[in-house]
DNA sequence: TCCCAATATGTTTAGTTAAGCATAACGGGG
DNA sequence: CCCCGTTATGCTTAACTAAACATATTGGGA
């Protein structure tokens, strides 16, 4: 990309993206979905958020924002007990979420040679 | 894409993404290189801020980042005279809109397919 | 029956980004 | 020499999003 650098070599740019599922006005992108990766590990929605340093009330929210958005449930949860609680993916996220790393995956290398074949000669 | 659909066929989602150019903390986007087409089409700054419904600070400002982000001057201008006062394209940042949108529109087209080869079963 | 960890929500505060306001300077033409 | 449209730039204000705070509830176990 010699195109674009200065003398110094230095001050080069490199291609930024950022993808995401919506409907209507509702968008969810790489950080929901990674939330929901972590619920399905930890098998709480509170040790999700905290693994993530976002706080409960965050992760709940986006939850239930994206729920009502799609209009499907993503998580079941269970309240007290033993254990306190806990929550677990729906099959319908547990599937979305599959789907959706192997899209980004796949845009992700895309992306890198579009950006090859445009700006470096 | 059955997989994601209501009962009643509503509620479904599609990709949604935005792409941009980094260095640093900087990163300049469509918006951007939008403003600069209109630059090169109306001639002058306040004009291609208005076609585009933001304010000619606004407009002034974006520039002024992005040549301090990318060490590159993008607009030559001329203050006074019978017109007024005028800007330009340097040839640097005429290329480098050529190239910008070309990149969008291939990703734009790549994305469609993946998404299609990932959520349409 | 009380405790504990987790879910469930409303409300408030903060912080960051975008928009708007105000003002100076320039230079060709009438 | 004044007018007009445009560049140039500081400062203030508004809007929108994200974080923080506060509380209630649930249900198994000690």
């Amino acid at each position: 990309m010699t195109q674009f650098s200065n003398t110094d070599g230095v001050c080069l740019f490199k291609p930024g993206y950022k993808i995401w599922l919506e409907k209507d006005d509702g968008v969810q992108g790489d950080g929901f979905f990674q939330l929901l990766e972590q619920i399905k590990k930890n098998g709480t929605i509170a040790a999700a958020a905290e693994s993530m340093g976002m706080s409960y009330r965050a992760a709940w929210g986006k939850i239930k924002a994206a729920e009502k958005q799609w209009c499907m449930p993503l998580v079941t949860t269970k309240v007290g007990g033993d254990t306190g609680g806990g929550a677990r993916l729906t099959p319908q996220a547990s599937d979305l979420l599959q789907r959706f790393f192997r899209f980004r995956q796949d845009v992700d290398s895309e992306i890198a040679k579009i950006f090859k074949r445009n700006f470096i000669d």
